[in-house]
DNA sequence: ATTTTATGTCAGCCATGTTGACTTATTTTT
DNA sequence: AAAAATAAGTCAACATGGCTGACATAAAAT
């Protein structure tokens, strides 16, 4: 409650400060797909497969919809490789069972096993980063990211809530 | 709050703690590029004119080799956004005093507009994120950013250290 | 019965990454 | 001085993954 703008001016909220801010998030991000582009260069996919992978992977059942509200790009974007997924055997649609419109996605074992290889760089990118770091470090993190997400996103890491 | 933490086991480091960071990485950039990105549509440039504008207002001077650098793509990649900022006059290129093969780089004040609006846009972002993170949780964040980011750029965030 | 919703599809455009081959000017090495 | 290496640029072709717009189908909701 003490500071007021100037003398105790609020380091972390400089010009400087925020920049770094930016940066790191480039930075960042850059080298954390780096890896996986490679591993998917292999399959001959690309990172909005591993997207469309991974999200599969962690709601099973989820539907096209939902899929498209995490990426935020449109359909025809998104059945471009979903379709390919499907075809090629990494992912299974089923229709829904109260709602027979929808197309329930889930992941085959094929594509259950590149998801886990795929993710597991990047898990141990995390987890490395996390043990130098500590745990109250990383407690900090999740506050910031946090901040950063769209705020109807945000409850999907708020523990004990219902998806 | 009153976390029931096992003592022992590292929370922070289990599968879905993992996978929540890799999860926040993902929606936090999704975030923090969106709004910069309409505002580029409205000049006709996309996010990798953005981040030649950005770095090359940051260090005024860069090489061409220097950009490649940070940004990890081709000089073909590059050339092209780069050639069509300098040919809109956003940026400048001057020969190297002491090298003259090199080309530095820095922004016309039509540039150095230009990614002050764009800048501004993502650093009230990261500030607010900040802000209502707290200092602490701030330091939090750039430790663990700081250790998914290559070895080899880190220096660029520690402090009073050269460029 | 009509309208809305969930999903899919075709076609074409744009941005931005890639590889490979080659040029020019300048600096460094031999 | 000649040769090699470096900084930068260029042309061409290709792939990925966004986008818009128009239209189709089946099922659910009104």
């Amino acid at each position: 409650m003490a500071d007021i703008k100037s003398p105790a001016n609020p380091l972390f909220l400089r010009e400087d400060e925020l920049r770094q801010g930016i940066e790191m998030l480039f930075f960042a991000y850059r080298d954390f797909t780096a890896k996986a582009d490679q591993t998917l260069a292999q399959f001959n996919f690309g990172r909005a497969h591993h997207r469309v992978i991974y999200f599969v992977g962690r709601n099973p059942g989820m539907t096209v919809s939902d899929l498209l509200a995490i990426l935020h790009i449109t359909k025809q974007s998104l059945s471009r490789v979903l379709g390919q997924l499907v075809r090629q055997g990494f992912i299974l649609q089923k229709p829904g069972s109260t709602d027979r419109r929808q197309r329930l996605l889930s992941l085959t074992d094929k594509g259950a096993d590149l998801e886990r290889k795929l993710t597991e760089e990047q898990r141990a990118l995390i987890a490395r980063a996390y043990r130098s770091a500590g745990a109250d470090a990383v407690e900090g993190f999740r506050k910031v990211m946090l901040g950063m997400i769209e705020e109807s996103d945000r409850r999907r890491f708020r523990p004990g809530l219902p998806r």
